[in-house]
DNA sequence: TAGACTGGTTGCAATCTGCAACCTGCTTGG
DNA sequence: CCAAGCAGGTTGCAGATTGCAACCAGTCTA
């Protein structure tokens, strides 16, 4: 399966968030999760995926801690994948995700669907990266530094 | 090739945006660009991707607006691949991912690198999804609607 | 209690990936 | 200006991954 061995990891996490979402289906599981579907058979007729991915993938992402299994709701004996803290703190990158595809992956006429505050109906603002005083930063704006925590 | 055949696209942005940078190396390809890496040689030195897959993802990423290619700018005769504006706007899904990959998936002690403001050299802040209003938003503050545009 | 549904597993064919070898057009040292 | 080497690929092939279909064991329900 996804071999992303982990004995000599990446140290970006980019790259290391991209091995737990960055493959084919993954990211479209989760974003499923955010609009409360939690059943296999509910995600795999939303996906369209093999049972067998989706069963390989959904183990693989409870095994990393974004869903955990919990008995179903509705009280049968059946189970439900549900996301954990970790899982839902996924939810600033299918957002951002979902506007650069509005944006850019949509010709202007065609049907697509947005993101809207359930308060006020409004669409939700748009992603930015911004310094610790609120101002929008570009690519150019910043860089990486290395960190090597040494709080003993 | 990656065959997301757009005949019967998806409605859903986010699986869109999925398209163009959801395999394995497309990501990490755009997220050396922000580190000005621009030479084929250049990815393929910080990657350790094999070439003819290098190339095919370059390819389709040129094909699709997020890079263009460029004459190089040390005046050889070789090219550069540079992002467009569209490349350019992926740069809160880099980020996203990264402060995610941060937070969740090192270790506390592991050496990794964080993103900070050139002006102050001080970390960005993490990124949200925000109301129109500024307020931060949930995945349980929002929901999803069709829209579909009718200016004739 | 039979039949359908849930949540998978297994086998196999087709596709995709990555390695290595090769190739062509620049570029540079002598 | 010529040979060697580098940039930027392409091609062939073996192995890994994907997806389809068939199958199967529990669960539910009429």
């Amino acid at each position: 399966m996804l071999d992303h061995d982990s004995s000599h990891r990446h140290e970006c996490p980019v790259a290391r968030a991209s091995e737990v979402i960055g493959d084919r289906w993954s990211l479209l599981i989760v974003r499923d999760a955010f609009d409360d579907i939690r059943r296999f058979s509910e995600f795999q007729k939303s996906l369209g995926v093999a049972k067998n991915i989706l069963a390989a993938r959904l183990k693989a992402l409870v095994e990393v801690g974004v869903f955990e299994i919990c008995p179903a709701s509705d009280g049968s004996a059946y189970k439900e994948y549900v996301l954990t803290e970790k899982g839902r703190e996924l939810f600033p990158i299918v957002v951002s995700l979902r506007q650069w595809g509005e944006r850019f992956q949509f010709a202007p006429h065609e049907t697509r669907s947005v993101l809207v505050d359930n308060a006020t109906g409004q669409p939700v603002m748009r992603m930015a990266v911004q310094s610790a005083s609120g101002e929008t930063l570009g690519p150019a704006d910043c860089h990486r530094i290395r960190v090597t925590p040494d709080d003993v």
